[in-house]
DNA sequence: TCACGTTGCGTTAACGTACACGCAACGTGT
DNA sequence: ACACGTTGCGTGTACGTTAACGCAACGTGA
């Protein structure tokens, strides 16, 4: 800085003011440091940037219940903690706020909070706090893409999902088509020429839609049969609806199962033979159904690291001013049986506090 | 620090000696200052200690030329590099010594320098640099090993395979099990009842032969009939080996391909009739032999990842003194003709110099 | 006894940035 | 002409460590 100040012929105060924008100085002078810093080349030192501020900033995590969907989230909320540990020196807090996924009121009073904080003229009281980044799990796309509106400009990091149309730093989750393809030529290899079904629980989740595109995408492509579709507004409602599939003819010879209900899948099927179903998520249910044999294939999702790293992505951009890549593809990691071993235990049950927002 | 001090009653200069043991303090302090630091739990700042120190470190990367195994390590030195640029205000520094994969003395001079700059007692002339740390890639098994202890107690990541018996930082691969198990699942499923052999080129890579160990337990442990192996010294070798095993009977009803070889075997398998062939590595001519359905399942190890990951482990232990888990494991990105598209191309064709030990 | 090295500790100047403060120069209203 | 606000810039301190330096107190050999 010492240097741009000195190609610039200014003083550091002022080369200061430039780059950080804050008022007091003459276009002119700005224009010279502008220049002088990017001939040198100039970087700010993040380490003594971070030494000098010293401001917390105050992330939020808007994720479903850590015990829904079979204690995915609390995969995630581990994630966030991880990362929070490492930056525990970098002046980053993060507050949870979980809603039910099954509940749109509870997401909508978080959405209120946090419309309320994040605007500029608010006065807030006492240690009074506002969203410096989001963290966003887009179970409720319509809802979700409402709060990244309300909350602008608030950067929003998405995860486990996709919310398009919407302006967001960054969406971190696998490819959900990806995973469709994945599955559909999978189960086309263990049953040639078979039946196949894709089930989407819930309607509102993109995400699970885009699955199950792929999946059908990948026999379109090749002009099989199309398949067909199971969807249930809830899980409670799925074993009846695979029960009735399966006294149907002709029968089904195998299931995609594009969520963590895959166990409820296997359950309902066991009284109805073998019958190869792939599945997403290492939750405690799909895995002993993974052990005994019941579920084929898991694409593990990778929870915790999607949590760590939407957290470095809202501190990078937030802190570090970093370019962000919008897209963060987690790989398909695909599990099965023979593989569980190398798989951390992904579930553990320490509870995760609450903020706010839970009512 | 300056609370620790005021706790131990003496100044925060003997706090610094005794936490950072250089000498000139009484063991009774030590422990006085010892115990305030864990009774405050004292964390040192490290944008203030990184701030004040300015010293660089350096990192050796000893990897095969980036051209080996179809570019393979180019992806690997890219993961270095962007990690590099990550820590640009970090003051690590990285020197890439590229050795032959198949000419075991141009790793040995490498050896040999690296021992030498590793030794203490050496006297370094202007701007002699020392390693602060090595990332490893243990294709050759032996003599990496000898590496490791020549240069100890220099902290080593090995990536992209293990070393057993030999104690390191941390080594960053995929499970070789887990890819061999997965293999053998997926050529099962694809020619149930089939005759299946596996690829191994080289022998001295440990790596490899664990995969083959993988592969073979999958059907050990399913009373299934051996399956056979293939080994050659180099890939020069392989093409004419699969062709032979071709004119014999009993056919063989896929292969396992333990590296990125499988493009040769796809090839070698072309004039037989189409075969199903599962192997390792998004490189030009396997992701060519996938398009065109030669191959039927890639292993993407991720290898930029790893590189990246490297970097990381080093810097974390060296520079921020952190706690390093031993073991880095690599998900197993399984990708095949229809979900090529969600992988950005994994080569390009910069290339990267090469600091020292290239005769 | 004196010179000199060693041990144990305190003091202090950086590291590069952020931000409050101060001080001219200039404009504006009365 | 005077008070007063605004603009444009320089100065200086603090952030928490590191590491060099300094200085007593003590031991040791001649």
């Amino acid at each position: 800085m010492r240097d741009v100040a000195q190609a610039a012929g200014v003083s550091i105060g002022t080369v200061d003011r430039v780059l950080h924008n804050r008022g007091r100085f003459s276009a002119e002078t700005a224009e010279r440091v502008r220049a002088s810093a990017k001939r040198l080349n100039f970087l700010p030192n993040q380490a003594a940037s971070n030494l000098k501020r010293a401001t917390t900033h105050t992330f939020v995590a808007v994720l479903p219940y850590p015990d829904q969907d079979g204690g995915f989230w609390r995969q995630v909320v581990k994630g966030v903690n991880r990362a929070l540990q490492e930056l525990s020196h970098h002046y980053v807090r993060v507050r949870f706020a979980h809603y039910d996924r099954f509940a749109p009121e509870s997401f909508a009073s978080i959405c209120a909070e946090l419309a309320h904080r994040s605007d500029a003229t608010t006065d807030r009281g006492i240690d009074g706090w506002s969203p410096a980044g989001i963290m966003l799990a887009p179970t409720l796309r319509a809802a979700s893409q409402r709060l990244v509106e309300r909350t602008r400009p608030v950067p929003v990091v998405v995860l486990d999902g996709e919310l398009p149309d919407v302006r967001l730093l960054c969406s971190i989750s696998q490819e959900s088509l990806e995973g469709g393809l994945l599955a559909a030529k999978l189960l086309r290899v263990m049953s040639p020429g078979g039946r196949f079904a894709s089930i989407v629980v819930g309607c509102d989740d993109y995400h699970l839609l885009r699955r199950r595109a792929g999946f059908e995408s990948y026999f379109d492509a090749r002009g099989c049969a199309p398949t067909e579709r199971i969807a249930v507004d809830s899980e409670a409602e799925l074993a009846t609806a695979i029960e009735i599939r399966h006294t149907q003819k002709p029968r089904v010879n195998g299931f995609f199962v594009t969520n963590s209900a895959a166990h409820i899948v296997a359950r309902a099927s066991q009284a109805y033979g073998c019958v190869p179903i792939v599945g997403y998520d290492l939750i405690a249910e799909n895995i002993a159904r993974l052990r005994s044999g019941e579920l084929s294939f898991l694409i593990h999702q990778q929870p915790e690291h999607q949590g760590y790293r939407a957290v470095y992505a809202l501190y990078r951009h937030v802190i570090l001013h970093e370019e962000i890549t919008p897209q963060l593809r987690i790989p398909v990691d695909l599990v099965t049986k023979e593989t569980l071993q190398f798989h951390a235990t992904p579930f553990d049950f320490r509870s995760s506090r609450c903020s706010f927002g839970c009512t």
